[in-house]
DNA sequence: GAACACAGCG
DNA sequence: ACGCTGTGTTCT
């Protein structure tokens, strides 16, 4: 049951019928850039806001901006409703706790079908929310929606407070947490996290346009003049790979290796290797500018107004980790960085962790060694160095200390002798044999004692149940099916579960200190915040805090390292 | 259109 | 060797 809202007297009415409960189950229907109808209900009533017929919002604000909202997918509902003043202290996202939950699906009804046992119609979802009169099927299946979540509620609260993190006890405390009865860490923070995605999404990320067309003008006639010069001297498109394997085999006869097709191979890799022959090393420039190019025309798609405002996902990887499109804003190559610059009059405060997945990894596994060396402040790549060549820090070589950073993260990433070898080579340009790698790899779990235990329990217990569930220190839940997945989940999630707590403690200090200052950019260990200049210093101190802050709710006996920096662009000094 | 390889980032 | 997105190529 509900009731239909179209007058002004109706909504005041309503709103204080639903000014008890400290929150309310929301939904909005739209029409392109307008919200047309609000159904909004606590457990007893549900009303239906037509908001072509009522037009003073304010009652709706003064009672939404008190209380916490449970909605499904709130972030798309939470845009809208910011355009009208709306904005709630606290969130409580379904589909952010199906997500949470590791379930399969996180549509609305696939929640209804899994927790509920019944379906959804959603025939009407694409009805024409603009008509001047709506339907009473339009209006039913509108609030449907609202009686769905509010029966969702407390099984998928149930759900997410079965969710024990080792860590964040302090979280409990927090509106979010009160407002809902929520009692699990990870639950906390992904749900309060929701409103800071979606500020996120809205500030978005300020682009330096006139240097994105100077360049993209200029790279254009660049690689233009390169091909045209390629096509006279070889009358070929350095473009097609086809036409090329053909000139580079029988004019310049080159034995280019085959693909796993059996054609001829003519990508970087296989091309790399006769970089001395001039129309490979044509080819191989121009395609770096091409590619170059590429992201230059990709980002210039994309900006409106000064700016790209990329899509977050806020759980986009298993491990709990954000993710972002349109454009991907994650990876954006480090010497193109430089394009984004904070508007006139403000500037980036640019901080990141550091090492902070070996810095988890010690903490995780409890390993004394490596706790003691973080603790007194070694460099940790030195350090593993001297351990595993049994040399004293001071003689270890820059060389020898890029080894052993691979030796470093071959940990997180589940270490092999023959991946080491590799990565060692590939990443960090040492080249050492397999047998080395075997002894490498042995003086290291010689060493870092519980990280052989570790390894050899997550071994065995993928042996017996085929699986490893675990949950990062914030308690947020996986299940790893790979040995290098069951090693690796732990630490990557909770990395994610730092960032989150971090922009979290962040932003309500920023708040209460009424900082006017933005979050315009998260990249996995990295936060971007775009502040006027007068409070750059201000907001460098109250991030690189709150950074360290949630450091040490979740790391209790590691130290953790930040690095900030004050910048017009984005680019770390 | 799906599957894959590759390149960018953490 | 872990996680992602975007593009281009190749196969179905």
């Amino acid at each position: 049951m509900f009731k239909y809202i179209t007058e002004q007297s109706q909504l005041e009415e309503a709103c204080g019928q639903l000014s008890q409960s400290p929150f309310l189950f929301l939904d909005t229907e739209t029409t392109g850039d307008k919200i047309r109808l609000i159904q909004l209900g606590d457990f007893e009533k549900i009303f239906v806001i037509d908001l072509f017929e009522v037009e003073d919002l304010t009652p709706l604000q003064k009672l939404i901006n008190t209380k916490g909202i449970v909605g499904h997918n709130l972030k798309f509902d939470l845009k809208y409703l910011a355009k009208y003043g709306i904005f709630p202290v606290a969130t409580f996202d379904t589909m952010i706790a199906s997500y949470l939950l590791g379930y399969e699906r996180h549509s609305l009804n696939h929640l209804v079908g899994s927790l509920l046992g019944y379906s959804l119609d959603k025939s009407y979802q694409l009805s024409d929310w603009g008509a001047s009169i709506l339907t009473q099927n339009q209006l039913e299946y509108a609030a449907k929606d609202v009686e769905v979540l509010r029966e969702l509620f407390p099984r998928l609260k149930e759900a997410l407070n079965n969710l024990k993190g080792k860590r964040g006890e302090e979280l409990l405390k927090t509106k979010t947490a009160k407002i809902f009865g929520l009692t699990s860490p990870v639950a906390i923070t992904e749900m309060a996290f929701v409103k800071e995605v979606t500020k996120l999404e809205m500030n978005g990320f300020p682009v330096d346009t006139e240097e994105l067309n100077r360049l993209e003008k200029e790279f254009k006639r660049e690689l233009q003049r390169k091909i045209q010069s390629f096509l006279i001297k070889y009358r070929v498109d350095p473009l097609s790979p086809k036409q090329l394997a053909q000139l580079l085999t029988t004019r310049f006869k080159l034995n280019l290796p085959k693909t796993a097709k059996g054609n001829v191979s003519t990508d970087d890799k296989a091309l790399t290797q006769f970089s001395d022959v001039e129309p490979v090393k044509l080819v191989l420039e121009i395609r770096k500018l091409k590619k170059y190019l590429d992201k230059l025309e990709e980002l210039k798609k994309h900006t409106k107004n000064g700016r790209v405002y990329p899509e977050f996902k806020q759980i986009g990887a298993v491990t709990g980790r954000m993710s972002s499109a349109n454009p991907n804003i994650q990876n954006i190559p480090r010497d193109m960085r430089s394009l984004f610059k904070a508007e006139e009059g403000n500037l980036f405060v640019i901080a990141d962790f550091s090492q902070i997945e070996l810095r988890i990894a010690a903490e995780y596994v409890e390993d004394p060694l490596m706790l003691e060396a973080f603790s007194s402040g070694k460099d940790m790549h030195r350090y593993t160095a001297s351990l595993v060549l049994g040399k004293p820090e001071e003689e270890i070589t820059k060389e020898e200390r890029q080894l052993a950073k691979a030796i470093n993260f071959g940990l997180i990433y589940g270490i092999s002798a023959r991946g080491l070898a590799e990565y060692a080579k590939v990443g960090y340009g040492v080249e050492i044999s397999l047998e080395e790698a075997e002894v490498f790899r042995q003086r290291f779990f010689k060493n870092f004692k519980a990280f052989k235990r570790w390894h050899d329990s997550v071994k065995k217990e993928l042996k017996e149940k085929k699986e490893v569930k675990g949950e990062t220190l914030l308690g947020r839940p996986y299940t790893a099916t790979t040995f290098t997945d069951a090693v690796n989940y732990p630490i990557q999630g909770t990395g994610a579960d730092l960032l989150k707590l971090a922009v979290l403690l962040f932003d309500a200090e920023i708040t209460k200190r009424k900082i006017p200052a933005k979050v315009v950019n998260l990249v996995h260990d990295e936060i971007v915040v775009e502040t006027p200049e007068a409070y750059s210093e201000q907001t460098k101190e109250v991030l690189e805090r709150a950074m360290k802050t949630a450091g040490k709710i979740i790391l209790k006996r590691v130290p953790v390292e930040v690095e900030a920096t004050v910048n017009e662009r984005w680019i770390k000094d």
